[in-house]
DNA sequence: AATTCCGGAGAACAGTTGTTAACTGCATGG
DNA sequence: CCATGCAGTTAACAACTGTTCTCCGGAATT
């Protein structure tokens, strides 16, 4: 179904992507709420009116780079809580694709932990339903683990709510550790897993006493 | 010692700590970086030169917001984290006192969660530096709780990290829900509190095996 | 082949920004 | 009581902002 289109709307595309591209990029010293529309246009070689025949605005803008950020990441969530191996090795294989990712696209992920409580409303709420759905994947996925079989809702929106922070604050920490500091990276690595390890630890014995 | 300072500065004060209520209340809808010298001098009605006579730029009145904001929190932490009472009666304690202290001061709350990742670096450290000192006095009353007790270095800094997360993550979910609507407030303090419970539980059996 | 559509350019708008300089008036210290 | 210091003012600057309207050229449609 893919009807190779047309390149009219393959320029359109190819723009629209370059100001996003641009966006991301300047927003990597700033936040969206001082983001200037001339600001976007002027760095990718483009009239500041042809802004309006892609967005209506920069808070516009924002949302499409939640979507970006975000919406591919479903997949590999699921992957990384579904119950497959011993407790260590998953968590060791949690925080490998956590530093992999951030490394990957450190732009997007400095975009969404600066922007989930940024100045600009629209794009906040965006990045809420985005960790709304992750939360409620990861909960769907606990409930098929044998160590959380039989939990009541609220508690595994509690687990899933813990994992899907303890995933932000982690890759928060990859971020701020440059990649050349291996030492540092180890050390946020080993925190990540310890972290991880408590809480997989309270999670056994949650229904025990 | 405290001479009572003469009219002169007692007025340069003022101004400068109606400067600082200005600009928080400016930052409720919009992040530092955005938030321009003129608008704060606007707000306050005062000439936009008379700014310079109090900070250097925008970005050195943010970092004494987030003195403002966070350097008198310290005693409420140790005494929140400090080991008295039953464990279900010192969570219930601790998610209330969250609780109040957004509501007493939520545009301080508001400015720590979004320019903790947010787009000015100086701030962002400012806030880094204190959530350290947090961390590391979290970390001291752990120390003397007889339930971590004689735990490794690495394994108390891990749990206060999570305490400290916890505790923002809280007051950020308390932040967003409106203090009219007491069923969802009663559903983020019942979150927090099975999230503590949980890390409570993986805290009593991490030596155990 | 003729016509419509539309992404982008260009120019102009009123309003805003940070920063400079030189000033005024009043509390302060000698 | 007088001279100094200094918080705050006024005026002006070049540079920047979002938005509107008009136009152009080439792809898309008929």
């Amino acid at each position: 179904m893919s009807h190779t289109l047309g390149i009219r709307q393959a320029q359109k595309q190819k723009t629209r992507q370059a100001l996003l591209d641009a966006a991301l990029r300047l927003l990597e010293e700033q936040s969206l709420s001082s983001l200037g529309l001339r600001e976007v246009t002027r760095a990718v070689g483009v009239a500041p009116t042809a802004f309006y025949r892609h967005f209506r605005s920069t808070a516009d803008l924002g949302v499409a780079l939640v979507e970006e950020a975000l919406g591919s990441l479903h997949a590999m969530i699921r992957t990384t809580v579904s119950p497959s191996g011993d407790s260590e090795e998953r968590i060791d294989r949690a925080v490998k694709l956590i530093a992999r990712h951030v490394d990957e696209h450190p732009a997007h992920v400095r975009f969404i932990a600066r922007e989930r409580h940024g100045g600009v409303q629209p794009v906040r709420e965006a990045i809420g339903d985005q960790l709304a759905r992750f939360t409620e994947e990861v909960r769907a996925e606990l409930a098929k683990d044998p160590v959380s079989a039989g939990w009541s809702d609220e508690d595994l929106m509690m687990l899933a709510h813990l994992y899907v922070d303890q995933m932000l604050s982690t890759a928060s920490l990859f971020l701020e550790t440059p990649a050349e500091d291996g030492e540092e990276r180890a050390r946020v690595a080993d925190l990540a897993r310890r972290q991880l390890r408590l809480i997989s630890l309270g999670r056994r014995h949650w229904n025990a006493e």
